[in-house]
RNA sequence: GCCGAAGUGGUGAAAUUGGUAGACACGCUAGACUUAGGAUCUAGUACCGCAAGGUGUGGAGGUUCAAGUCCUCUCUUCGGUACCA
């Protein structure tokens, strides 16, 4: 009889096992009620890390209850297996990023395997496949037909040195991260998804997702980001031209001094063309273009700005105003040229003090008498207005239509919204990715690569360029190809791959039938299976893939190919894995196993022997050296146990502070219910377990554990089901098997037996999503035929619930004075006597009548005497 | 700055609709068993106090018979995001 639990033989046994019976296979049953649970797919860096083993098993979890509770539950894995980091692993370790990649996705997959995780494997996939990315490129070429995807000029991060382009975190303080030069913003022809047509319709749903956590919703929103205010055209003084200005407080337009357009704005150029202002302006685009445009780069900047040497018409005041070119303003917001008004925005009054222009108050705030030329910040608030002709004295709140209005009869404005949201960008001018599927031919311009081409193949042979640019546009045989539309032998394929980003937005459709040759899906298991019921991944996708995922299937439903348009029905957002990090004075961050204790209790560097400072708790990470290796944890506790406690140490959602001691007690607690299995098994194994109601059992003891039992199966069900706190059901569990180790099972009766059999079972089912290798082992020890994973999830009884005596809490004045013990059937009258004469009661009441008696019965059974 | 989340013992955390604050676990203390224990079992463990008792959920007010939970103000930490006109 093996005295603990021995995961390095049982837990492979069991996965075979598993694995013979085909256990997690699934298929479309529409007998059954199904159930799509589905994680985040990972990126194949290398190894699986604690995140992923956090993710998966609280996935895993679900999936196991529900199939025990008779769903048909799909629970797909993949590998989203495009993207940068393969090719600057292949130029660092001179590979291929395909070799990389594959090699990757076998170590990771053998690592998920022995985690135990029920997926079924038959419909991997990984989006590097052509089998995958083909039916990308064909639904890229639908869009392209439907006007949905189109080009235009854009600008990138590019290093002249190494000819190539850089994402944001390939750039370092403006400069290249692998030569260290100066990082330009380089125009370039780039394609684009038009998600911005969805924009209201994204924003609207954000609403009816109740099964989303409410912040990730409102962080959808903030991204698009929708405001309304007006468009208003202020004429350019001399030219026969307009300028377009968005702005969201028209009711200000009085007070607007000057004019601010975007430093890549068309008319800068135009504008100053001829003045004394030309060079100057020139000059300073120049070093503009210097500045990182991205959204990340700008707060870095001073606010800065030269006049243009042109002046427009305020088309309230009818005024000259000057027109300025600023660093501040974004071409790709609004119109790209504001209207400022000094006094009523702080980055225009900053500005026009800097530069000495005009502060005109035009809103006054109650009780106050604000003037231009000495306060000292914009006033934003509410007012009045002033200086502001035929509006003045109205509130500013309702002068915002009516100034409007007024200026839409003049044919200077009128009412319109404006979202922050932008159109998807999808060209990466890199090597890993999926082709984009067109041909620029001189004569025919864009062409569609036929369909009966696809897919366009990533060229496999193609070595990466030292200076990490793509290989594509070198490879003449992939980048010169035939027009297919007029045949010129001298057309060019593009050669720039699609955002990783587009692989992830369809990815769990695939799933659905991952290899159906007809299309992206089949549309009947898609119908079967989608779409997804619950989608559990890292809050750090929030925005941007969930945001994707939910445009692409408003588009497949105007394509008319899905009849939803929201992909993940619940979405759990799990928090991040923490650990403190430890810091020598000499070897900076070390990594837990390079800090010892020593006899001391000091913690010591082991190459140093100097004191470690013990760091914040914060997230893991390579760079802080703060992490925990899965393979390590296998080894040395075995699945069920990492398992066990990365469900245990908290909820879901909250970040979970790792801890080796943490680890050791679920370890404990696992060897605990094995010789509570092992040391009672022979003695009640030829019982049958108890099922009747309570009521029917003779002895207290026998009793009490029974209702324990029937309600940890209730505390069990609702923590699993409703809220996904593992935690506390764990908790449950332990305590009932700490009543059950209060037990003495030497004097145990038949009844006796029968109740902690029953237990037991139970203890075993309730676990077994959890930690299942550990449960299959026991159950099939206590003389069960099959997987427990085919058994059905417990019952508790109704009737099994309620203890014969509750117990009942007395308060004077709120303060806890007394409790005692009192038969649960008794009504409101004995419970309010039986506390007013209890002996610590009379103390604190004495001979005054209580002014009032409050007895609830509800959760708890209490009394609350006013004195 | 804005948006969001969270502040509870030495630590991770519990606590339906307001109803015994600290379940469960870690750590610690003591004891038992043992050749040994970093195994296991048992007991104790919010704080102050010898005790009676008092105090306690970041802080200050408030509502209530009763507040970790509701309201107002405020502080701190974490996450997201930003010249968004």
């Amino acid at each position: 009889m093996e005295e603990r639990y021995h995961p390095e033989s049982v837990e492979p046994k069991w996965q075979a096992y598993w694995k013979e019976n085909q256990l997690f296979k699934v298929s479309e049953d529409p007998s059954k009620e199904k159930y799509y649970l589905l994680e985040m797919f990972p990126y194949p860096s290398g190894k699986i890390h604690i995140g992923h083993v956090r993710n998966y098993t609280i996935g895993d979890v679900v999936v196991r209850y529900k199939r025990m509770k008779g769903f048909n539950v799909l629970h797909p894995m993949g590998w989203d297996a495009f993207g940068m980091p393969a090719e600057n692993a292949a130029i660092d370790n001179n590979t291929h990023p395909a070799a990389w990649t594959y090699n990757n996705i076998r170590t990771m997959r053998a690592q998920l395997k022995k985690m135990g995780f029920s997926y079924d494997w038959d419909r991997e996939i990984a989006t590097c496949t052509p089998e995958y990315y083909r039916w990308e490129q064909m639904l890229f070429l639908k869009m392209f037909e439907k006007g949905m995807a189109y080009r235009k000029e854009s600008y990138v991060n590019w290093c002249e040195k190494c000819q190539t382009v850089l994402a944001n975190e390939q750039v370092e303080n403006d400069k290249c991260w692998r030569c260290s030069q100066p990082v330009q913003q380089k125009k370039l022809w780039q394609w684009f998804f038009r998600i911005t047509d969805y924009a209201e319709d994204l924003l609207i749903h954000c609403d009816q997702l109740p099964g989303w956590p409410e912040k990730v919703t409102i962080m959808q929103k903030n991204w698009i980001g929708k405001s309304i205010g007006s468009e208003l055209k202020f004429k350019v003084d001399g030219h026969d031209l307009d300028i377009e200005v968005f702005t969201t407080r028209p009711d200000t337009v009085f007070g607007a001094t000057f004019m601010c357009l975007a430093p890549e704005h068309p008319l800068v150029e135009t504008l100053s063309r001829g003045t004394r202002m030309e060079e100057e302006v020139a000059a300073f685009i120049r070093k503009i273009s210097r500045q990182e445009r991205s959204a990340e780069g700008l707060e870095k900047y001073e606010k800065e700005g030269i006049f243009t040497g042109a002046f427009c018409i305020n088309p309230a005041t009818k005024e000259k105003i000057p027109v300025y070119t600023a660093n501040f303003v974004l071409m790709g917001y609004g119109t790209g040229a504001i209207m400022s008004v000094p006094a009523g925005d702080q980055r225009d009054f900053d500005f026009a003090r800097k530069y000495g222009l005009e502060i005109r108050v035009v809103v006054q705030p109650p009780g106050e008498d604000l003037d231009g030329t000495t306060m000292t910040e914009a006033f934003t608030g509410e007012g009045r207005l002033v200086n502001s002709g035929e509006f003045n004295g109205m509130d500013n709140k309702s002068a915002m239509d009516t100034v409007t209005t007024w200026l839409e009869k003049e044919g200077r404005g009128k009412k319109t919204i404006s979202y922050r949201l932008r159109d998807w960008g999808i060209s990466r001018q890199r090597y890993w990715g999926a082709p984009i599927p067109v041909i620029h031919c001189p004569d025919c311009g864009v062409v569609s690569v036929p369909e009966k081409d696809l897919p366009i193949r990533l060229p496999e042979e193609a070595n990466l360029l030292e200076k990490g640019g793509s290989p594509l546009p070198f490879l003449d045989y992939f980048a010169h190809t035939t027009c297919p539309k007029c045949g010129r032998k001298d057309a060019k394929r593009d050669t720039d791959t699609m955002d990783t980003f587009v692989e992830s937005s369809w990815y769990y459709l695939r799933y659905c039938s991952p290899g159906y040759d007809k299309g992206m899906f089949d549309p009947e298991a898609v119908k079967y299976w989608a779409p997804v019921d619950q989608y559990i991944g890292g809050v750090e996708h929030a925005v941007l893939h969930l945001l994707y995922s939910r445009y692409f299937m408003r588009v497949l439903n105007s394509l008319g190919m899905i009849d939803f348009k929201e992909p993940f029905t619940r979405l759990l957002t799990q928090g991040m894995v923490c650990k403190e990090t430890m810091m020598c004075p000499d070897h900076g961050y070390l990594f837990p196993e390079e800090a010892v204790k020593g006899s001391d209790g000091r913690i010591i560097c082991t190459k140093c022997s100097k004191d470690v400072e013990i760091g914040r708790v914060i997230k893991m990470s390579k760079s802080k050296k703060n992490v925990v290796d899965p393979n390590e944890l296998l080894e040395k506790y075995g699945a069920d146990v990492t398992r066990l406690f990365s469900l245990f140490a908290a909820p879901p959602e909250r970040d979970l502070e790792w801890s080796e001691d943490g680890v050791e007690g679920s370890n404990r607690f696992v060897n605990r219910v094995w010789r509570l299995a092992m040391d009672s098994m022979e003695k009640i194994k030829d019982v049958e377990p108890f099922s009747g109601p309570a009521s029917d059992l003779v002895s207290d003891s026998a009793k009490t554990l029974y209702i324990k039992a029937n309600q940890t199966i209730k505390k069990v069900t609702q923590d699993i089901d409703k809220s996904f706190h593992f935690n506390t059901a764990v908790s449950a569990v332990m305590e009932l098997v700490n009543d059950i180790y209060a037990v003495n099972l030497e004097a145990a009766d038949t009844e006796m037996k029968k109740v902690l059999l029953f237990s037991l079972e139970n203890i075993l089912l309730l676990l077994s999503p959890i930690i299942p290798h550990f449960c299959e082992e026991l159950f099939e020890k206590l003389g069960n035929q099959g997987s427990i994973l085919l058994q059905s999830w417990p019952k508790y009884r109704e009737d099994s619930l309620e203890p014969d005596e509750i117990t009942v809490v007395v308060q004077v004045n709120g303060k806890l004075r007394s409790t005692f013990s009192l038969k649960a059937d008794s009504d409101e009258s004995v419970i309010k006597e039986a506390a007013l004469s209890d002996e610590k009661i009379k103390k604190y009441v004495g001979d005054k009548k209580p002014k009032k008696v409050i007895v609830i019965t509800k959760k708890q059974t209490l009394v609350n005497i006013v004195v």
